[in-house]
RNA sequence: GGUCUGGUAGUUCAGUUGGUUAGAAUACCUGCCUGUCACGCAGGGGGUCGCGGGUUCGAGUCCCGUCCAGACCGCCA
């Protein structure tokens, strides 16, 4: 037997026992006559003690010579401390050694094992193992299993199947890239892997599962993020015989019982914004409204003036600061600056400073009368002691970046708290985006997404105008779950892939599988897709979701540990019938 | 595909206008220390300044190329 306690629960209850501890050597302290070593592991740490006239001289000797993350196996006495340590759980106590035994020594590992360790992103990822054994990496692993945990026990109660779907699927050439996996037995062919289970899910609907869930691997293969990983994990999941509503209700239940369980914060019913609407008062589809600032529209009070850029402008549109009136005119020049920068890439930015005294001064006084500004405040929500900020032009381009400005100075003001949480639904997605590349049309969502009823021949007319039964989970700023009532006729289905430029062939040839399912009874079906690590993230009050992955890729798709991918040797190249188009 | 930032001791970083033997902290090693817990004290070892080329009397520092890492844009149905 290795351990009979862990080293995290030994309390002063506990002493005068004898114990077994296992576990890695976080720190020794030699004092002379007497030796301390931390041992950790999973549960805490437990301070083992040998000295000159407790101890046997022989496990006193040995016990000096313990270096960092020795694993041990401990045999002793539960003792009272001399000096107790408060700000550790099993701080007054300490055992008391008459057994020690190194059960594997360790190299001097090249980070420390703290907390707050000394190593570097790189570093910590090529020696995952070890960084692992770090609180705060090993406590992010297990509340993802809490959070699956969770996932797991509220669909399956209620009425959720788990069912698994294949990872070896075909390759189409419809949004991300695909990663392809050469077959063997099959010359010259490949799997590719999924970028989510979509068909097999409507699949599943029309074997009449009904109500089906799987968490999930997918793959993308398109560069990364921060918080972008090229395998990913879903809570997938799809319902028969629903509406929108039906989905909502149902998954907006599931989120309200991770931030209860999880979190323990109760949130009322979810507000639905509709894409437009989303558009218009935050320009972004994946709001954050744990803060105001919402836009307000000034065409109709600032143009008509001797104002020429924005009387030439197509949208006036304006947010105010809370508290930045107070912001110097550097300042103000250094958000400008900000601002046209190429990653947002606007031209100029006009400013109202909302003074405490209810006057204003702005960089337009010239143009405009007090009582304009007045206006303008009161369009925007300023209060005294506020600064408006003022963009104009194209109206995508503004709003996009005016919604920048918006999280940026939210961002500064500290407004973006991690334990306040503020989900919400956008609904009523376009149905089609323009590729501004190709000027062609493409599923925004996915090209078995159903548009709104009655909506299918403006697909003729005004393609962009279509809106479609789809939806998104939104979490402060951030887009957790997305997915749409999908299309169940073969008719709309076989409309749908010529409206994005696919031949009959084609669909058939790609999708042929699904189109021929429809016609034995596809019951009218719809789903939704969370992305679990991000949704992980946000609920652990974090940004980046390497942090609850085990081990994650780095920036450019490598495994730095593992040191993938790789080439290949030449013979396992010949059996797979491959040749390299470059040398290695 | 693009923009930006970085690469110096095991690690995290500093290094001025191009100028003596490249520093600090921490980690590591040795010794001391009668209750430590970020222990303390004294001493010690440790560097191809990412790599290649160039400018110069002289390059960690300037220039060109290249590799690696990170953030962002494009991309991500």
């Amino acid at each position: 037997m290795y351990r009979n306690h862990t080293c995290g629960e030994l309390r002063s209850s506990h002493i005068n026992k004898e114990v077994t501890l296992s576990g890695w050597v976080q720190k020794t302290r030699d004092k002379g006559f007497v030796v301390w070593v931390d041992l950790r592991d999973r549960y805490g740490i437990t301070q083992l003690v040998f000295d000159e006239e407790r101890s046997d001289p022989e496990i006193f000797e040995k016990a000096r010579t313990l270096g960092r993350e020795f694993v041990l196996q401990v045999h002793g006495t539960v003792i009272e401390r001399t000096s107790k340590n408060p700000n550790l759980p099993t701080g007054d106590i300490e055992i008391l050694v008459t057994k020690l035994d190194v059960l594997n020594e360790s190299l001097v590992p090249p980070f420390t094992i703290e907390d707050k360790t000394d190593g570097g992103e790189d570093l910590r990822m090529k020696y995952r193992y070890l960084d692992i054994r770090r609180n705060p990496v090993k406590e992010n692993l297990i509340f993802r299993s809490k959070v699956t945990l969770e996932v797991r026990n509220y669909l399956t109660q209620q009425g959720f199947i788990e069912v698994e779907t294949p990872y070896l699927i075909k390759s189409t050439p419809e949004g991300a890239r695909d990663f392809v996996v050469p077959s063997r037995m099959n010359e010259g062919q490949f799997y590719a892997l999924p970028q989510s289970p979509q068909t097999f899910k409507q699949l599943l609907m029309v074997g009449g599962l009904d109500k089906y869930f799987q968490i999930v691997k997918c793959f993308r293969d398109e560069d990364l993020r921060a918080d972008r990983q090229p395998e990913f994990t879903q809570i997938d999941c799809e319902m028969a015989f629903v509406e929108q509503d039906d989905i909502l209700n149902a998954f907006e239940g599931l989120t309200r019982h991770l931030l209860l369980e999880i979190n323990g914060v109760q949130t009322g019913e979810f507000p639905r914004l509709t894409y437009d609407e989303a558009m218009r008062k935050y320009g972004n589809d994946k709001p954050d409204i744990r803060f105001g600032m919402e836009f307000g529209e000034l065409n109709d009070i600032a143009q008509n003036r001797d104002f020429n850029v924005f009387n030439s402008a197509e949208l006036v549109v304006g947010l105010a600061v809370p508290g930045a009136a107070s912001y110097t005119r550097k300042e103000i020049d250094k958000l400008i600056e900000w601002m046209r920068r190429p990653q947002i890439g606007a031209k100029g930015m006009v400013y109202v400073k909302y003074n405490e005294d209810g006057s204003f001064k702005s960089s337009v006084d010239k143009f405009y009368e007090q009582d304009d500004l007045s206006n303008w405040a009161q369009r925007t929500g300023a209060k005294p002691g506020d600064l408006i900020c003022i963009l104009s032009g194209n109206a995508n381009e503004t709003r996009t970046q005016l919604s920048a400005l918006r999280m940026e100075m939210a961002e500064r003001l500290g407004l973006r708290n991690p334990k306040e949480f503020a989900p919400l639904w956008v609904v009523d997605f376009p149905l089609l985006e323009l590729d501004e590349e190709t000027g062609n049309y493409h599923a925004m969502h996915h090209p078995f997404t159903s548009p709104k009823p009655g909506q299918l021949e403006l697909l003729e007319t005004d393609p962009a105008a279509v809106r479609a039964n789809a939806y998104d989970l939104v979490l402060n700023g951030n887009e957790i779950g997305g997915g749409s009532i999908r299309i169940h006729d073969k008719e709309t289905q076989a409309t749908m892939f010529r409206h994005l430029g696919f031949s009959p062939e084609e669909a058939k040839e790609q999708f042929g599988f699904l189109m021929e399912a429809f016609q034995y009874g596809a019951p009218p079906h719809g789903g939704i897709a969370f992305g679990l690590d991000r949704l992980v993230a946000i609920l652990g009050g974090q940004e980046t979701i390497r942090d609850f992955i085990a081990f994650p890729k780095n920036n450019s798709g490598r495994d730095v540990m593992i040191d993938a991918p790789a080439f290949i040797d030449e013979e396992q190249m010949k059996e797979l019938n491959l040749k390299l188009a470059i040398q290695s």
